[in-house]
RNA sequence: GGGCGCUUGGCUCAGUUGGUUAGAGCGCAGCCUUCACACGGCUGAGGUCACAGGUUCGAGUCCUGUAGCGCCCA
């Protein structure tokens, strides 16, 4: 308690504030332990991100949140973009926006049912019936050596949704601590109801208007998976081959040579082909030749995708070795010889074609594997001697699924398709409506569309995805019709059409010759993603109100680069044959995150840092200032370092609040104890317009901050939050370096209560819009240095417009003070080099400091003199005109 | 093979229309502690901006080419 009186005497303060000052906010020691378990659950409490449906179309800013696969666990390379995001989504919810930001998780598809399948030890086997009370064999993975057990369909799909439910609880945790400003009751995940119904909606919508259909053709088939494989998910990969020169044979006894990869082949092939200018064979071109081993009769025909320097030139055509082998047999029209079987060995029986002499060769094939079977070719070419010389080893590339371990082999099959190489021109219209960040990725996107060479693929022949609502209508022969499929009506979405039964049957005619069957395919998983807009949006959705017409189109999708060809295009495709529009405005695109060493980080590498630790060590904020550090699409190194600077700032923002808060500094001296009225007239005074700043470098300060607010509105609405971030820095560490230190003794009231209030104001309103402005990339510590002085979560509080920091007459003086300031930061540093060179602690005394300069810096040292002799303890400043500058500090004798 | 991006002190990076002695943080060296902060402060050393040409009064910044790294597409 102090009933003291105002004094200029810095004893009597000094004992004031030793004399039982409370500080209502600021506690005596901030720290930055706990703030997330607190402020994350305040935050929750009080709803502080939820979205208001009731804003308008101009005031919501959309986010389509990419769903993270929850097959594993994230990584930093997650922490690191969904940062990025959150920041946008906290600027625009201060720029007054209703921000539509929903979560998402992605349990469908591939990766669980791997992940499924390791964990609990089982396969799934769909011709097994469902058993109610099945518990896995293990949970965590097998042993060596241990065989998976197998499991139906419904008992694999259980076990799915089982450990998807736990890891999902991991992932929510793990976002909240790290800060995330989603509204938790947008959740959505791509297997649940909503994501099933919104997923066979959008299909049957396609069905009707003929942009899905229905085909058998030569598909990607990947034979470990045994499953089709889009376009999309293709990875080119070197593998070492070998040429092999066989022997076909001519009606006239000479040899034809052909040259290939794949002998093996050899019962597939069909025909051969040549370059029609390539003049060695233009007089073959129309004759036939034999093939050896099987003696098959193929024609010799001429096609421009065969290339001359190649091998021999002339190249046999097989069903098929490889897409361009599917070309051929297109535009041909040549015969379907099929040898490789869905789980990549050969077929039991020779194609039709083979002789007898054929079919006795291909036996030694059957039920072989690829590789098994080329060997064999192999060995049986050298024995009848039709094969010339000895195989020339070559390095080419070969078509893998992404995810896959053996070369891709293509088989013909039903699939369903979305049509995309019809659109092609209005989709590359879409990707240049888009805005870019940054720009120059929408390379990628051009580069994929003007690549596109078949439709869509999206049916799989996989057990955990969406089933296509689809059944066939069997003859009396048991003949499925997939001409017209039977479909259901879109309100008894979703389906399984292998449960439930299409409009107009009974269950038993399930399977019955005039019944019907089920369509037992999947969907691919990002036929599910597609819709991420739609899914969380409402779209459809009785239950969402208007929010759909709210939210979409959205505003941004943020995301990585290396899905632009899968989620952010097949997003474009939905949105435009569904909508007939963009999805998005913007799209935001991150860049990966690399190990110290610039390599990309990645499990298989095992330099993966777990996110939980990171945080756990150095605070969600430290973390996330890392995060903000790496500009937009730019690939960021790892480095730990960066996140104990962070660490530092965080703490820095705590200690500099503090001190602005300081009741000495904002209670009249006399007037007893501060308390609420007090704090909330001095938050009232940062808010208004700072009319009480009227020393030259208060005035020069927020003239400054309000340059800062500038800049860094600009980055953020450029969604370049690591500009922001780095300005915001800057500017705060030169704020407490240079402008606190030089007002601190002022600010305290030593030199009269008129001349306080300047410094006082400009504190308190720097503080304010410091607070705001780092509130999106710091969330918790500027929240915690808000609630010491301000009503409400800084997080919904108003970003700082430039007008109100720097005051409205201000703005017709833009240089007022901005000497005085930069003069004094010039010699405070004079003296501070002076004291330090001289070893001194920089609070003890200047007897004397000289200084000659031109004529603006006298002046303009003039009006901050005594700022600077406080701040340095000198105890007699003088200064005149001189050139060129000199500065002569005079410490006091020691002692 | 086509395309995109990157290359600035030991490390991580700023440098927005080309303009005075190229900046910051980390690290390093030296020094300093009651009065917001030692998760602190002050001061200092350290770079011919990958390389070679060109445009210009002037180039880290624009143009051309080369090299290295990374990625996308074929």
């Amino acid at each position: 308690m102090s009933d003291s009186t105002p004094t200029r005497d810095p004893g009597a303060v000094a004992t004031e504030a030793g004399g039982g000052w409370r500080r209502p906010g600021a506690p005596e020691r901030p720290s930055l332990e706990g703030l997330e378990r607190n402020w994350s659950k305040r935050w929750a409490d009080a709803g502080t991100y939820r979205f208001d449906p009731t804003a308008p179309r101009q005031r919501v800013f959309s986010v389509d949140t990419p769903p993270p696969t929850v097959s594993g666990s994230l990584h930093v390379g997650h922490v690191f973009s969904y940062t990025h995001t959150d920041t946008v989504a906290r600027f625009k919810r201060m720029r007054g926006f209703s921000v539509w930001y929903p979560m998402g998780w992605d349990d469908n598809g591939l990766p669980t049912e791997r992940r499924v399948q390791n964990y609990y030890g089982v396969r799934c086997d769909p011709a097994l019936g469902y058993e109610p009370d099945l518990s896995p064999p293990t949970e965590g993975g097998l042993a060596k050596g241990e065989q998976p057990v197998p499991v139906s369909r419904p008992n694999f799909i259980e076990l799915c949704e089982r450990l998807t439910a736990e890891d999902e609880k991991v992932f929510e945790e793990l976002w909240r601590h790290l800060g995330l400003s989603v509204d938790w009751s947008a959740l959505y995940t791509t297997i649940g109801h909503r994501a099933r119904a919104v997923s066979q909606r959008a299909f049957l919508r396609l069905l009707a208007k003929g942009e899905a259909y229905s085909a058998e053709a030569p598909t990607l088939w990947d034979v470990d998976f045994r499953t089709a494989v889009a376009q999309a998910e293709l990875a080119d990969r070197e593998r070492p081959g070998a040429y092999h020169a066989l022997r076909f044979h001519r009606p006239d006894g000479t040899d034809l040579l052909v040259d290939t990869t794949r002998p093996e082949l050899l019962p597939a092939c069909v025909a051969v082909v040549v370059h029609p200018d390539d003049g060695r064979y233009r007089a073959l071109v129309g004759t036939s030749v034999t093939t050896p081993l099987f003696g098959a009769t193929v024609p010799v025909l001429a096609h421009a995708l065969a290339q001359p320097d190649k091998g021999t030139g002339a190249a046999m055509v097989c069903t098929f070795g490889d897409t361009t082998d599917v070309t051929w047999w297109r535009e041909l029209g040549l015969p379907v010889r099929a040898v490789i079987g869905r789980d990549g060995r050969f077929v039991a029986t020779a194609p039709d074609a083979l002789g007898p002499a054929g079919t006795q060769a291909y036996a030694a094939l059957a039920g072989r594997t690829v590789a098994a079977a080329q060997r064999q070719v192999v060995e049986l070419l050298r024995q009848s001697g039709e094969l010339q010389g000895e195989p020339r080893a070559v390095l080419h590339s070969v078509k893998f699924y992404e995810k896959g371990d053996r070369p891709l082999e293509i088989v013909t099959s039903r699939q369903w398709w979305i049509r995309t190489i019809a659109h092609k021109d209005a989709l590359m219209e879409l990707g240049r409506r888009l805005e870019w960040h940054p720009a120059f990725m929408q390379a990628r996107y051009e580069d994929w569309v003007t690549g596109l060479n078949s439709d869509w693929l999206v049916s799989r022949q996989r057990f955990f995805g969406v089933p296509f609502p689809v059944w066939y209508a069997l003859g009396e022969d048991g003949t499925p019709d997939f001409d017209s499929p039977l479909v259901p009506a879109e309100d008894e979405l979703p389906v399984d059409p292998t449960t439930d039964v299409p409009p107009g049957y009974e269950a038993h005619q399930r399977g019955a010759p005039g019944g019907f069957v089920a369509e037992v395919d999947v969907m691919d998983t990002w036929a599910t993603s597609s819709l991420s807009p739609q899914i969380a949006g409402g779209w459809e959705d009785p239950t969402a109100g208007d929010r759909w017409s709210r939210v979409f189109p959205m505003d941004l999708r943020p995301q990585a680069h290396d899905i632009i060809r899968t989620w952010l295009f097949s997003t474009v495709v939905r949105s435009y044959l569904e909508h007939g529009t963009l999805p998005w405005a913007h799209a935001a695109i991150s860049g990966w995150i690399l190990d110290p060493d610039r390599k990309k980080m990645s499990k298989s590498v095992g330099n993966v840092v777990t996110p939980q630790d990171l945080l756990d060590r150095h605070g969600s904020d430290a973390v996330r200032y890392w995060a903000a550090s790496g500009r937009p699409g730019t690939d960021t190194a790892f480095v730990e370092d960066q996140m104990q600077v962070g660490r530092k700032l965080a703490n820095k923002i705590l200690n500099a609040s503090k001190f602005v808060l300081n009741p000495r500094l904002w209670t009249s001296p006399g007037k007893g104890e501060p308390g609420p009225a007090e704090a909330a007239a001095l938050a009232a005074a940062a808010a208004a317009r700072p009319q009480g700043a009227v020393e030259a470098v208060d005035v020069a300060l927020l003239r400054s901050l309000a340059s800062l607010v500038d800049t860094a509105t600009r980055a953020f609405e450029d969604y370049d939050y690591a500009r922001a971030l780095e300005r915001t820095e800057t500017w705060f560490w030169e704020f407490c370096d240079h402008y606190l230190e030089l007002v601190k003794t002022r600010a305290y009231g030593e030199m009269g209560p008129g001349r306080a209030a300047s410094a006082r104001t400009a504190l308190s309103v720097s503080l304010s819009v410091l607070l705001r402005l780092f509130a999106p990339l710091l969330p918790f510590v500027t929240e915690e240095a808000w609630s010491w002085w301000q009503e409400g979560s800084v997080h919904i509080s108003a970003w700082p417009v430039a007008l109100d920091v720097q005051g409205a007459e201000d703005q017709a003086h833009p240089h007022a003070g901005a000497d005085a300031y930069r003069a004094a930061v010039q010699l405070l540093g004079d003296v501070r080099r002076t004291k330090s060179e001289a070893k001194v602690n920089q609070r003890s005394a200047v007897r004397v400091v000289r200084l000659g300069a031109s004529e603006a810096e006298v002046a303009a040292v003039g009006q901050v003199a005594d700022d600077l002799q406080a701040a340095q303890n000198i105890e007699l400043l003088e200064y005149s005109i001189a050139e060129p500058r000199s500065v002569e500090v005079d410490l006091a004798p020691s002692g």
